[in-house]
DNA sequence: CTGTTAGCGCGTTCAA
DNA sequence: TTGAACGCGCTAACAG
């Protein structure tokens, strides 16, 4: 079907507006409005002219004026880190779903894990007023916070929990993945623990938790390594071998993200070392192809879907006036789940 | 730094305007809208009162006014069929961060490679008057196509070539992939392929493009397996299952993303096949994790991020008016490249 | 079911 | 360097 000739029909009268549909129609302005936005008002055959009408002139909406007049603008901001690491980019696409099915548009910004970027996109993207805000996080700049409580759109913090959310927010304890992955770490006989992470507060927060865990058992972790985000299989690899060349008898490398555990793995294995007898290690994600590496990787499971679809699903409830007796409690826990599959 | 309590302050005056602004700062709206455009044209202790003023009264930038007067949104929309897959994610951001330093704001639009998506995407975009699209494809409906040639707005077409271009376009030829990959793989000897694709396509089109080529050499791909998008490691394993149960022989099976090609590799691997001499696998995108399979997968490379880097500069150069002269060309050959790694 | 009136708050244009 | 007048095109509110 393609490559496909230029189309013979010219070019219509572009810009053409409601009063020009409207005299075309030989209907009202408000008509062709009402057609448009809630045929179910107007009378078939009238909705039948201006249809007609409206292919005649080749008309398209035009929202800037109904923004203007009336300060809805159908757009909801999701504000993230990155799109690049994939536990955002399926967050994205389930927001996206829910949100275009309710009829909003996705407006988006990328922080790159910045609190002074994500000031300045909160203020560029509050220029648009849109209807709802996604936010990435808990934490925000004082200019952000103040900006956000000050105006009464639903509002969705995401990927964390804290008792002083803005608004609404869906997420999950850090601190807690770090106790129960010290818990369970404990319980199968680890002792010599290093840290390989991605330059990220969350990833900060789960290891400061597990770091907490272990020193109430008296344990000190023994090696941390941070590399920059976005983290890559190459600083997995780079990062597991400073922490091997400084500690060489490390038990079980924690990893802030399933890709640096794959890059650690590789580079355990190039070094003949067996997994997990010699060398353990744990990712976070659970991204689809921890399964499928060699040995399988243990994990701890989140679901970036679930979190855009039930932190989009807030905004449009509030907007679509749900009553909050209806509508899903403002702190939603997604929890998270310690999976085990042979690299532990 | 976190959880953090409610901050102190109170709500400031929200949706204060310009006049606002202006009576607290004792000047006319005209020079507060002057002071926070085009700071230069206006009296240093002028632009010191309105700051202050602007501090006092919370003001908050709204473009709503503006868009309606002017007809400039200072908004790009992208619309892809998915970020899942991350040849688009690399997109995604690449173009983002161009466009947010020009000063622009992206509008994201997923089209699940689904054309009827795409138009009414396309619509619903219009209706906020963007000053530039980037398309994915150059696959469109009719309506589609006629709507966006009425138009007078920058648009990019990505990820593909074609004679027939809306604007402008930046990609690759698909076809050129297939001819390119048969060539070099009949060189190294192979003669039983197989192909594993997501039902996409642009990926048909390679694997059309592979078939000819091969077709004029009188060689027939002995198998086909289609699987739905988006790829994951699951369905290239189960497809190369299906493949291997029909027909053993196959020497070479060439995938439509490295997804598919690693859960392929998974599957030879569990069945105790060698690769290549038992079998070859060959796949596309070369993402990151290529090189850190085993073994090591060979695989086409094209890249996401410069093909969103030059859609939205192709854009930014038209709408920050550079002379036709200075400007990257219309059409764009953004190339690949086949590597080979172990794999084939 | 359809029409009339009025106003949203900016930026543009021109004048001072 | 600053200001006054105007209009962008739609929809809310009310009337018929």
């Amino acid at each position: 079907m393609d490559p496909v000739p230029p189309l013979p029909d010219q070019p219509r009268i572009t810009n053409a507006t409601l009063s020009d549909v409207a005299r075309a129609a030989g209907v009202s302005a408000i008509t062709v409005s009402r057609a448009l936005n809630q045929p179910h008002l107007v009378r078939p055959g009238t909705l039948a002219k201006i249809q007609a009408a409206v292919r005649e002139t080749g008309y398209a909406k035009n929202r800037a004026p109904a923004e203007h007049g009336t300060d809805r603008s159908k757009l909801v901001a999701l504000i993230l880190p990155t799109v690049a690491n994939p536990i955002f980019a399926d967050m994205v696409q389930a927001a996206s779903d829910k949100l275009t099915d309710a009829g909003y548009q996705l407006l988006l910004g990328l922080a790159s894990y910045e609190v002074w970027r994500e000031e300045i996109l909160v203020e560029t993207v509050l220029s648009r007023r849109p209807d709802g805000i996604i936010l990435t996080g808990t934490l925000h700049s004082d200019n952000t916070r103040r900006r956000l409580q000050s105006i009464s759109i639903p509002i969705v913090e995401t990927w964390d929990l804290t008792p002083f959310p803005i608004d609404m927010l869906v997420g999950f304890s850090h601190e807690e993945v770090g106790n129960t992955v010290a818990a369970r770490m404990l319980t199968k006989g680890y002792r010599r623990f290093a840290i390989l992470t991605a330059d990220d507060p969350r990833a900060s927060r789960r290891h400061l938790g597990l770091q907490a865990a272990l020193g109430r058992q008296g344990i000190e972790v023994v090696a941390t390594d941070v590399v920059p985000t976005p983290a890559s299989l190459q600083l997995g690899r780079e990062g597991c071998a400073r922490l091997l060349a400084r500690h060489p008898d490390i038990e079980l490398v924690i990893c802030s993200s399933d890709t640096l555990a794959q890059g650690a793995m590789t580079e355990a294995v190039s070094r003949g070392l067996r997994i997990p007898d010699d060398l353990a290690i744990l990712g976070f994600g659970d991204l689809n192809f921890a399964a499928h590496t060699y040995p399988p990787l243990s994990s701890v499971r989140v679901d970036g879907s679930l979190i855009g679809a039930l932190a989009a699903h807030a905004i449009v409830e509030r907007l679509t006036g749900v009553p909050p007796a209806k509508r899903m409690p403002a702190v939603t826990d997604t929890g998270f789940q310690l999976i085990e599959r042979g690299s532990t």
